[in-house]
DNA sequence: TTGGTGATGTTT
DNA sequence: AACATCACCAAA
């Protein structure tokens, strides 16, 4: 079981503005975390991936800016939330510095605080214990447990809205596998998914390989 | 448990 | 025409 009162530090700035493929990594384990009215949600992030922009035809900034994705070339420490398959929407952290089309997709959290407004967000008039596993299993399911949809798109992780922190009564450090990515057409190569060891929370994407 | 499919709008 | 997805159903 959990704490129910979770105590952590919101991420700075200098986090973000990083190698894209170590932010991901140092990204597992970090609770991703929002205000919505007197309610706190929060959750463990198990899973994400990397998209490298200009050198990565599966990201979206792979032909440079467009109206849709001109968030990812701000500066780091922003939200970066595209609709897709015409019914979801997913988010990304961006990185480094201003200029650079990179983020990190986020997969799959582990709720931790929030579980029935997350719940009745994914629109379920209740939840069972057995239904946390699932709740925030996948880059969509996530936003939708979360609120974040259009209106999200280019929060200031560094805000009040919308941030991540990190835990400060842990000392343990989260193992980290690595594989590649889902869903994805080009640039199958590259192990840039990152995840928590022996989570249950991930979503049932399966990856081409293990490394 | 696995695999196939339909829903649905935006981008290329 | 493809898409950084998901829920549902059928088959085994």
């Amino acid at each position: 079981m959990y704490s129910k009162i979770i105590s952590g530090r919101r991420l700075p700035r200098t986090f973000y503005l990083r190698p894209t493929l170590k932010v991901a990594k140092d990204l597992i384990g970090k609770l991703l975390m929002r205000r919505m009215h007197t309610q706190i949600l929060a959750g463990r992030i198990v899973e994400v991936e990397a998209y490298l922009g200009e050198k990565d035809p599966a990201s979206h900034a792979f032909r440079g800016m467009t109206k849709r994705n001109e968030v990812m070339f701000q500066n780091g420490g922003r939200l970066y939330v595209y609709f897709t398959y015409g019914m979801h929407f997913c988010c990304n952290v961006v990185t480094e510095e201003e200029g650079i089309g990179h983020a990190v997709l986020l997969r799959a959290v582990e709720p931790l605080e929030g579980f029935a407004v997350m719940a009745r967000n994914r629109g379920l008039p209740f939840a069972t214990e057995r239904d946390k596993q699932k709740l925030c299993s996948g880059p969509a399911k996530l936003c939708e447990a979360y609120g974040i949809a259009r209106a999200e798109n280019g929060t200031d992780l560094c805000g009040n809205e919308i941030w991540i922190a990190e835990e400060t009564d842990v000392e343990i450090k989260p193992r980290v596998d690595r594989s590649t990515r889902i869903g994805i057409a080009q640039g199958r190569e590259h192990n840039w998914r990152f995840f928590l060891r022996d989570s249950p929370y991930m979503s049932k994407g399966k990856p081409v390989s293990y490394q």
